[in-house]
DNA sequence: TAACAATATGACCGGGTGGTCACTTATATT
DNA sequence: AATATAAGTGACCACCCGGTCATATTGTTA
């Protein structure tokens, strides 16, 4: 975590290295990041981010731990409206937010992208995933919830779903790499949101036709 | 590609050359891969390496070809089993043949996961991802199969189905993350065969439930 | 054996990195 | 005005990188 010396900076001053760090690290994954090239952009001497930070790795967790905040802050609001929707609105809720979030907050949205790709395990493990956590236990107690209130198939293996649901990001992500050449939130959102819709349904009701039952 | 020097290298020296790049590209991503590193761990000069390759990216694109010749190498004999199988035995097959493939070659898989955490562009283009777009347009066409044989709904999108079965793959690498603590195909794979089914079950059949039908 | 071509080598280049530190400048307190 | 404390600075360190090139070694032909 910081120093006292960054608290005392000017908030201007202090901002402009967070969105310095925050354009850095969402550029390059941890390793490639440059220390330099952030003192560029946000005109301080090397020597004076070194009384803000002791060293890469206490900007690059406090950077991210910023980040999660957000996306927590962001998300509560929408968990608690949870207990009068079925499971396929809660679990569409989930995406679009998530999508708005992304659109929102693209520096953020890319700040995890490279966190993921990272290969400094130091790094990584010194960034408390809260949020990852937090969205597994929350699928977990959401399908737990849907079973208890017979809304879907008991037999259906929870874990399972759990970690489906948390792969469909990658799907839609891919959706728009194929579609826009980017993963881009900017785009209509109308043809994401039907895509989602399509995931979902393949999800609820299966692709196997019934018709066909010998 | 390569120069003429290197394929009059003796068969030894060649491959130890190639062992030690795929070493270091499966270990770091395209940027951070080190040059140096891959010449010490071949026992050969920094010189004799630019006898044998134009550039660092020569180098790649020939290790990365090797590796896709080999996956389609591996999966052209299953692809031809095809023909009498359902869409739900064919898309098992594939998993259980990935699977397979990774235990075989964790070098491998290890250099494809490097080679989409790479932000260099350049290096992407690169190398032409003849395996994605052959697994895409497979799906696609599996699909269209079982569509006109009635197997599956043709109301289903198959577009959508298409991303999602290939975004099943990082379901299982989260599986394994989970369980294991790490990307391995080492353990035992009956646990993760069971996983693929759970994945499938909920595919196939959706998991609403049908007794509920209001 | 002499001459020629092919290959092997590692010091070197310019440029990058994270981090340090002696020093200067500004601010506050006496 | 004098002092004490806090903050700012950039040259510098050791180490890495991808790539070059003059030179040395080896192999082959005449």
């Amino acid at each position: 975590m910081p120093q006292k010396t960054f608290y005392n900076l000017p908030d201007e001053k202090r901002s402009l290295i967070i969105s310095a760090a925050i354009q850095e690290f969402s550029k390059a994954d941890y390793n490639s990041a440059s220390i330099n090239q952030i003192c560029r952009n946000a005109n301080i001497a090397k020597g004076s981010f070194y009384q803000y930070f002791i060293d890469k790795l206490d900007l690059y967790v406090y950077i991210m731990t910023l980040a999660i905040e957000e996306k927590i802050r962001f998300f509560t609001s929408v968990i608690s409206e949870f207990h009068s929707l079925t499971l396929l609105d809660q679990i569409r809720l989930l995406f679009l937010k998530g999508i708005e979030f992304a659109k929102r907050h693209p520096e953020y949205a890319a700040l995890g992208e490279q966190f993921s790709k990272g290969n400094n395990e130091t790094a990584k493990s010194s960034v408390i995933k809260e949020g990852d956590k937090l969205s597994e236990s929350l699928f977990m107690q959401m399908i737990q919830d849907a079973k208890t209130k017979g809304e879907i198939d008991s037999s259906v293996d929870s874990f399972a779903l759990s970690l489906l649901l948390q792969s469909l990001n990658s799907a839609v992500n891919n959706y728009m790499l194929n579609k826009f050449g980017s993963i881009s939130y900017e785009h209509n959102a109308e043809d994401v949101n039907s895509f989602v819709d399509s995931l979902l349904n393949i999800i609820f009701h299966g692709i196997q036709n019934r018709n066909e039952k010998i």
